[in-house]
DNA sequence: AGCACGCCGACT
DNA sequence: GTCGGCGTGCTC
C-alpha cells in the first residue's frame, strides 16, 4: 500500500460497539462526516466516516471503501461529537445513535422501500448512463422495492451512488412502511428569483405563444398584484386538472415554477411572514430581560410560567433576537405538543423560516430539511429553517450556527426515548448540544420538573417566573369532589359526582364547553365474568385486555393482540361478562345518556389513529361543534380553547397510586395542565377533581396551584429516599422468554453488582409489567450519590454485564441499560 | 442486528 | 443417510 493510502474509521448503523477501519487510495477528497459505501460482511452498507489517519491496523486486513457518496460531509463534526457523547452517556452504540439521527433517505437503509416519486422525461433519461436507466425502470416496475433487492439484482458497487443521486434529485424517495400513505400534496410555486411582479411581467412577455403556460403564470401574477403575496402556491393536481400537465411541466423545467411537497397535517396555507412581533406585557418584558441578562452568566435558564401566562410571546422575542444575529433556533416540544396551534403561531411570525421536524413528516421531507440546513448560510437573510420546531429527534439535525435552544414543557417525560436505543433525554441532551454550539438553553414549563427547579434554586440555572395569567385572566377555581362520600350517599350519576354533574349542567346551559379528563386508557376498561371473576388477559403480555366497544374486541395495548369479546366465559360458561373500571369510551356512553342533547367528542389513541384525526377533533371542538370533549393525556397538552368553562378530572386516584417516585410530581403536573384548559378567556373556569382521597396533602398544592409548595414537599422526599436530583439512577432490565432464566440471571447480576456497588443496588424486582411481547423481565436499579463517579460506574456495569454474559450458564439473556430512567 | 457456521433430532 | 432446528460468534 502506498503513502497515499488513507485509513478510514467508519460508523456502521448497527448496534456494535466499535468503529471499523477501511482503506482508501482513490484520489477523491474524503473527510469525517461523509457517507461512504463499505463492504461489511461482504454486504455493501452506508457508513459515516468518523476519522481519517495513516495507521495501518496490524491485527486484521482492511478492506477498501467501495464508494464515497458525498462531496461535502452530510454530518458535521459537531454532530459526530454529539453522537459520541450520547453513546457514552446513555451507554449505547454509536451506530444506534446514527440510526436515530440520520434520515433513511440519507442512510439508504437496505430495508427501506424505494419508490419512484417523480417520473422522468425521456430527454432527461437520454442523458443518463445505461445503469441509471436500468435501475430506474426496475424501480418503476416494483411497487414495494427494497434497496437490498436492488443490490441483489444489480450488484453492489454502483447501486448506492446511483440511488443516492436519484434520491437527492427527487426521482426516488424512501418510504418506511409508516409513511407509505404519507399525507403530502405536491404543490407548485414561483421559483424564488421570479417572485416579483416585474420579473414576472418580463418573463410573461416572452411567453406570448405558450398560452396555457401564460394562463398559469397569470394565476400567480394576479395574486401578486392583488395582495402583494408572491409566495402563493397551488396544488399540482389542481393545475393539472384546470390547465395541462405538459404546460406546468414546461414551466417547472424552465425553472420559473418549482415543485415541492407540502404535508396536509401541519402546513396549512398560513400567510407567510407577517413579522408582527407580539407586544409583551410588563411581566413578559421583565422576564424577557431577565433571561437575556442571565445568559451573560448562566448557560441555562428556567422559565417557570403558569399556564396561559404567555411564555410563547417571550420565546418569540428571544427567537427574533437570534434571527437578527442570523443564528438558528431549536424549539423543542414533546411530540404531542406539536399541534397546529403552536405551528400556526410561530409561522405567523416567522413565516417560512420555520422548519418542522417530527414523527409525522415524511422521510423525503426530513432529508430535504437536512440538506437545506447543511446549506444554511448566515449571510443570507430570510433563509429557510432558521427556526426548527421539532420533537425530541430534532436535536440531531445539522445545525450550523445555533444561537438558542428552547425546551418547552421541559418536564414532559416524552422527551425521554425508551423503546429503541438510544435511550436519550432530549431535554438533557439539548443542554449538551447547546454547550457544543456555545449557545444557551431556555427550559420552560408551568410545572417544572423537580430536577430542573432544583438546579435553578441552587444557582446552576437562572430562574424567571411568570405567575400571572396573561391579560390577568383569573386562575381557574379548583375544587375537590369526594367519590367515596358520594358513593356512600348513593348520589353518583354513573362516574360523575354530583359536584361535577351540576357544574356541567350549568356550563351547558350557558353554552359553554366542557373537557373531561380520564387518565390511563389502558387500565380503564377491562371485562370480567360476573360469576367466576375471570378476566381475559393477553397471551404475550402480563396485562388485562382492554375492551373496545367500537368493534366489540379485546385488545392488548402493549403488543396489539386482539380477540373477540367472548359471549360465554371460557372457565365457568357463565354468560354475564361485563365491563369493569372505566375508560374514555365508557364515559362517552355514560355522558351521552346523561346529556342526550349535547354533542360529544373523544380524543384518545383510538380516535386519533388516523393521521388527520387529532387536528380534526381539535378543530371541531375549537369551533364549538361539540360541547364536551372527553380525552386522555392528549387533552392536556398545549391546546387553547377559549370557551371551556369546566374541566373534570374523572379519577385522580389512579394517578396518585402509580408506583413510581415521581407519581405525585406527575399527578400535580397533569392536574394543573388539565386545569389550564379551563377558562383561558374571560369568565374564569372551574376544575372539578374527583377523588376518594380528599385528605391527601397533594391536593392542597393542586387547589392553590402552588408549585413551590409541591416542590418543597417533593424535594424533601427525594433527598430522604435518595432519588434524583440528589442521586442519579441507572436502571437495568433483564429480559428473556423463560421466566426462570430471567430470575436466575437477574439474581446473579445483582449479586455481582452488589460486590462492586454495595447498597446502591436495588432489586431485582418485577417491573410494572413483568412480561411484554412474550419476554419476561426483571429490573435492577442502581442509585449513585453525589460522591460517586457515574461515568466510571457505567463502564463497570457494562463490563459486569459482559462478564456475566460470557460466564453464566444462562445464555441468550438481554440486558437493557436505561440511564436516568423516567 | 444479521448472517454464516456448526452440531443434534424427524424425515424422503 | 439428509434437512433443518437455533446456539455461538464475528463483522474492518
Amino acid at each position: 500500500m502506498s503513502d497515499s493510502t488513507f485509513f478510514v474509521d467508519v460508523i456502521v448503523p448497527l448496534p456494535l460497539n466499535a468503529t471499523f477501519t477501511y482503506h482508501y487510495d482513490g484520489g477523491r477528497n474524503i473527510v469525517p462526516g461523509m457517507r461512504v459505501v463499505v463492504p461489511f460482511r461482504n454486504k455493501p452498507m452506508v457508513a459515516i466516516v468518523r476519522n481519517i489517519h495513516h495507521d495501518c491496523p496490524t491485527d486484521y486486513k482492511t478492506k477498501s471503501i467501495y464508494d464515497i457518496l458525498d462531496l461535502v460531509p452530510s454530518i458535521q463534526d459537531s454532530q459526530l461529537n454529539f453522537w459520541s457523547w450520547i453513546a457514552n452517556y446513555y451507554q449505547c452504540c454509536i451506530g444506534e445513535v446514527m440510526k436515530a439521527a440520520v434520515p433513511t433517505s440519507l442512510r439508504l437503509d437496505g430495508d427501506a422501500l424505494i419508490s419512484v416519486s417523480e417520473e422522468v422525461e425521456v430527454e432527461t433519461q437520454n442523458e443518463w448512463s445505461d445503469k441509471y436507466r436500468e435501475i430506474y425502470y426496475y424501480a418503476l416496475g416494483d411497487k414495494a422495492l427494497k434497496l437490498s433487492k436492488l443490490i441483489k439484482e444489480f450488484g453492489k458497487k454502483n447501486v448506492y451512488s446511483i440511488v443516492s443521486d436519484l434520491v437527492q434529485q427527487g426521482v426516488f424517495s424512501f418510504d418506511s412502511l409508516l409513511t407509505r400513505n404519507k399525507q403530502v400534496v405536491k404543490m407548485v410555486r414561483l421559483a424564488k428569483e421570479y417572485q416579483h411582479e416585474r420579473t414576472l411581467e418580463i418573463i410573461m412577455r416572452g411567453f406570448r405563444r405558450s398560452t396555457i403556460q401564460l394562463d398559469i403564470l397569470s394565476l400567480f401574477y394576479d395574486n401578486i398584484s392583488r395582495s402583494g403575496d408572491s409566495s402563493i402556491s397551488f396544488s399540482l393536481s389542481e393545475i393539472k386538472a384546470k390547465y395541462s400537465y405538459s404546460a406546468i411541466q414546461a414551466l417547472i423545467k424552465k425553472g420559473v415554477v418549482e415543485k415541492y411537497d407540502q404535508s396536509i397535517v401541519l402546513d396549512e396555507n398560513i400567510s407567510s411572514t407577517t413579522n408582527n412581533l407580539p407586544i409583551l406585557s410588563l411581566d413578559q418584558e421583565r422576564v424577557y430581560k431577565e433571561i437575556l441578562s442571565s445568559f451573560f452568566t448562566k448557560q441555562v435558564a428556567l422559565l417557570h410560567g403558569v399556564t396561559a401566562s404567555g411564555k410563547t410571546e417571550v420565546y418569540i422575542r428571544l427567537i427574533a433576537d437570534c434571527l437578527k444575529q442570523r443564528k438558528q433556533v431549536l424549539y423543542l416540544l414533546p411530540e404531542i405538543g406539536l399541534t397546529t396551534q403552536i405551528v400556526r403561531r410561530l409561522k405567523s411570525v416567522f413565516g417560512n423560516k420555520v422548519g418542522l421536524y417530527h414523527s409525522r413528516i415524511s422521510d423525503r421531507q426530513r432529508m430535504e430539511l437536512w440538506n437545506e440546513m447543511l446549506q444554511y448560510d448566515p449571510k443570507v437573510e430570510d433563509g429557510p429553517c432558521q427556526v426548527i420546531l421539532g420533537a425530541r429527534s430534532s436535536i440531531f439535525l445539522p445545525f450550523k450556527h445555533l444561537g438558542l435552544i428552547i425546551v418547552d414543557e421541559e418536564h414532559e417525560t416524552s422527551f425521554k426515548q425508551f423503546d429503541p436505543s438510544p435511550r436519550y433525554n432530549a431535554r438533557d441532551a439539548a443542554i449538551v448540544l447547546a454547550h457544543i454550539h456555545q449557545c444557551k438553553t431556555l427550559l420552560g414549563s408551568a410545572t417544572p420538573s423537580i430536577e430542573s427547579y432544583h438546579n435553578a434554586l441552587i444557582g446552576k440555572y437562572a430562574l424567571s417566573t411568570l405567575d400571572k395569567r396573561f391579560n390577568d385572566v383569573a386562575l381557574p377555581d379548583i375544587v375537590l369532589a369526594d367519590i367515596s362520600e358520594s358513593k356512600r350517599t348513593k348520589s353518583m350519576q354513573g362516574s360523575l359526582t354530583p359536584e361535577l354533574y351540576h357544574e356541567m349542567k350549568e356550563a351547558l346551559s350557558n353554552n359553554k364547553q366542557i373537557i373531561l379528563f380520564q387518565n390511563r386508557r389502558g387500565y380503564g376498561l377491562w371485562v370480567q365474568c360476573r360469576d367466576c371473576q375471570w378476566t381475559p388477559k393477553c397471551l404475550h403480555c402480563d396485562v388485562s385486555l382492554t375492551h373496545h366497544k367500537g368493534d366489540n374486541a379485546l385488545v392488548c395495548h402493549y403488543c396489539g393482540y386482539k380477540m373477540y369479546m367472548p359471549k360465554i366465559c371460557p372457565t365457568c360458561s357463565g354468560s354475564q361478562i361485563h365491563d369493569i373500571g372505566f375508560g374514555t369510551e365508557k364515559i362517552e356512553s355514560e355522558i351521552a345518556a346523561l346529556f342526550p342533547q349535547t354533542k360529544l367528542l373523544r380524543l384518545d389513541l383510538d380516535t386519533t389513529k388516523k393521521k388527520l384525526a387529532f387536528d380534526k377533533i381539535v378543530r371541531e371542538f375549537e369551533n364549538h361543534e361539540a360541547d364536551i370533549l372527553i380525552g386522555t393525556q392528549m387533552v392536556t397538552k398545549g391546546l387553547d380553547f377559549s370557551n371551556v368553562a369546566v374541566v373534570g378530572i374523572m379519577n385522580a386516584d389512579a394517578l396518585l397510586n402509580f408506583p413510581d417516585f415521581r407519581a405525585y410530581e406527575r399527578s400535580f403536573q397533569l392536574m394543573l395542565q388539565v386545569s389550564g384548559r379551563a377558562g383561558r378567556a374571560k369568565g374564569g373556569g372551574k376544575v372539578v377533581v374527583q377523588t376518594s382521597d380528599v385528605k391527601n396533602p397533594l391536593f392542597m398544592d393542586v387547589i392553590h396551584s402552588d408549585y413551590v409548595g409541591l416542590y418543597r414537599n417533593q424535594i424533601r422526599d427525594r433527598e430522604q429516599f435518595c432519588y434524583p436530583p440528589f442521586y442519579r439512577m441507572v436502571s437495568l432490565f433483564v429480559k428473556h422468554k423463560f421466566q426462570n432464566y430471567v430470575d436466575q440471571f437477574a439474581d446473579q447480576l445483582a449479586q455481582i453488582l452488589r460486590q462492586q456497588f454495595g447498597n446502591r443496588v436495588l432489586g431485582p424486582e418485577y417491573p410494572l409489567l413483568s412480561r411484554i411481547q412474550n419476554q419476561y423481565q426483571k429490573q435492577i436499579i442502581l442509585k449513585f450519590g453525589p460522591s460517586d463517579s457515574v461515568s466510571t460506574s457505567k463502564k463497570r456495569i457494562q463490563q459486569i454485564i459482559q462478564f456475566l454474559n460470557q460466564n453464566s450458564e444462562i445464555k441468550g439473556v438481554t440486558v437493557v441499560i436505561d440511564v436516568d430512567p423516567m
